[in-house]
DNA sequence: TCGATATAGTTTCCATGGAAACCAAAAGGC
DNA sequence: GCCTTTTGGTTTCCATGGAAACTATATCGA
């Protein structure tokens, strides 16, 4: 009848701290272009794209197809993204970065970069190079190379 | 001008999906016991301190106080947590758990070594151990032995 | 001691995202 | 070729959490 393991006894506290830190710092970062990190992950995913159809974004971004409706209307509702019909499919929908969506990705990225390095400043090159192996390796045990969702 | 950086080219975005999956499939098991994460947290923390004004516990969870005020409420409603006036302080409140709430930690703490084990499989026991050493170091270059928030 | 300020907690309002119901079109079985 | 089933997308409803306003008490300075 040992004690309950306390909180900072798992691997999965100190990821999830540490995480939750840099992904609010991103955050700060992006709110002062007017972006969200959802928002910043989805044109970014469109800027390579070109065009997908939600559910294909849904899958990559590791949201629900309600959740891409309305992240695209919010996007739409600013001009950064662009809906139009499937030609092959009468259900299907493509969407696709507007001129000035496209045109916002390399700041958005440039952010990121910053970020990036304030970040993980405590690491050395090997270090971050031995984090993203670590963190690689699980992702693909967990077979995660794209979405967290259930 | 070379082309803006690829979301997989951050540790951040390794960083985020990993966190994202352990903490959905620690969920998925806390579920089961009818518990959230942030639940889980919060009656941890108790489980040791005995009873704690909620900017206490607000400020170790990384939360805002208002978020603690509606969390209190739920675990109150379900009987796991009880609120007393603090004697000293006209204003304050004392979060405590009840006896149920003290009962249920220790379930709860073998559903995280569960979920802990099952997500770094990937990684020998050296490998967590280094894991562990580089997230404490950014963690503490980040001045974030506690909370996230802000 | 009184008034100004700070602090603890709560409440209200808002934004994001999941779950499930729903609609329309496509695909499959016969 | 129909009827059933599946699939793509949207909508509705709900839960969680932040921001800011608000209340009550405490503290500080003159």
């Amino acid at each position: 009848m040992t004690a309950p393991s306390p909180l900072t006894a798992h691997l999965g506290y100190w990821l999830r701290l540490v995480s939750n830190h840099v992904s609010a710092r991103f955050a700060e970062r992006l709110d002062r272009l007017g972006i969200t990190v959802a928002e910043w992950v989805a044109l970014r995913l469109l800027f390579d794209a070109d065009s997908l159809p939600p559910s294909q974004l849904a899958a990559r971004m590791g949201l629900t197809r309600g959740a891409v409706t309305k992240l695209a209307d919010r996007l739409r509702a600013r001009g950064l993204l662009a809906r139009s019909a499937d030609a092959d499919d009468g259900r299907g929908v493509r969407l696709a970065l507007t001129e000035a969506g496209r045109a916002l990705v390399p700041a958005l990225a440039e952010a990121a970069d910053r970020n990036e390095a304030e970040a993980f400043a405590a690491l050395s090159a090997e270090d971050r190079a031995l984090l993203h192996g670590l963190l690689t390796r699980i992702a693909t045990r967990q077979g995660l190379t794209a979405p967290p969702l259930a």
